[in-house]
DNA sequence: TGCCAGGCCGGGT
DNA sequence: ACCCGGCATGGC
């Protein structure tokens, strides 16, 4: 029997007060965990389903070879694969990251700043038609690499608050993000903040066969 | 050692 | 509208 749907909305409080908690113990997470918005970029496509450790090896790998820019990674295109393996799906993740750079550079000549003018409900679709960015990762790069206001969900989230019967575990994705989206302060930090204290529960406590233990920071809190 | 990690796509039902 | 297999490496 699957769960049962919380047919009360979340009140604003409560998501408030399970921040406020959330800071209190772990403190700022500093996020994303990446030097340049273009490097968040990056990252964004790269730790899909991957532990974060690998993505960095990736990621460093790129930059020792000096083609952490859009067009020089596009132009060396062929290097991908080879560079990004330890983050694994390579060959899937160096075509995702093709076609994504070459997304960028034709529309926006690689400058995040100028991607940055057009609205955020534009910028989601423009990279949700991309294939091999979902909402997640499109979400990743319209909140840490554009600042845009857009609550990011992921694994650790939808864990979280349906072992705490918050929300139903198979919610849809945009219906759980609208949940966060209407109930706080449409505040870019704070919902960078959020979402990093999230995953860094969930690192802890929350992993996908291990049941939330008693000294989990939210047990009972709530 | 098997299971997991900050998903997504495409085909089948 | 779901459901599932495939994609791959490295850590514990």
């Amino acid at each position: 029997m699957s769960q049962k749907i919380r047919k009360k909305k979340i009140p604003s409080r409560d998501l408030l007060k399970i921040y406020k908690l959330l800071y209190d113990t772990f403190g700022p997470q500093h996020w994303w965990p990446g030097e340049t918005p273009f490097e968040i970029m990056i990252g964004a496509i790269l730790t899909q389903n991957t532990n974060w450790n690998n993505v960095e090896w990736a990621i460093n790998n790129i930059k020792q070879a000096r083609l952490l820019t859009p067009e020089s990674l596009l132009k060396a295109r062929k290097r991908i694969p080879l560079l990004i393996r330890p983050s694994g799906f390579y060959r899937l993740k160096a075509q995702r990251l093709i076609e994504f750079l070459e997304y960028f550079v034709e529309n926006y000549q690689g400058r995040v700043e100028l991607m940055a003018k057009k609205g955020v409900q534009d910028l989601r679709k423009e990279l949700l038609s991309i294939s091999g960015i979902g909402k997640e990762t499109a979400d990743s790069i319209l909140l840490y690499a554009l600042k845009k206001p857009i609550f990011v969900i992921d694994a650790y989230t939808r864990r979280i608050f349906s072992r705490h019967k918050l929300i139903d575990y198979n919610l849809a994705y945009d219906d759980i993000r609208l949940i966060f989206e209407k109930n706080l302060p449409r505040r870019i930090q704070l919902f960078n903040e959020y979402h990093a204290l999230l995953v860094r529960l969930g690192k802890e406590y929350c992993k996908k066969n291990v049941p939330l233990c008693n000294t989990c920071p939210v047990h009972n809190k709530f």
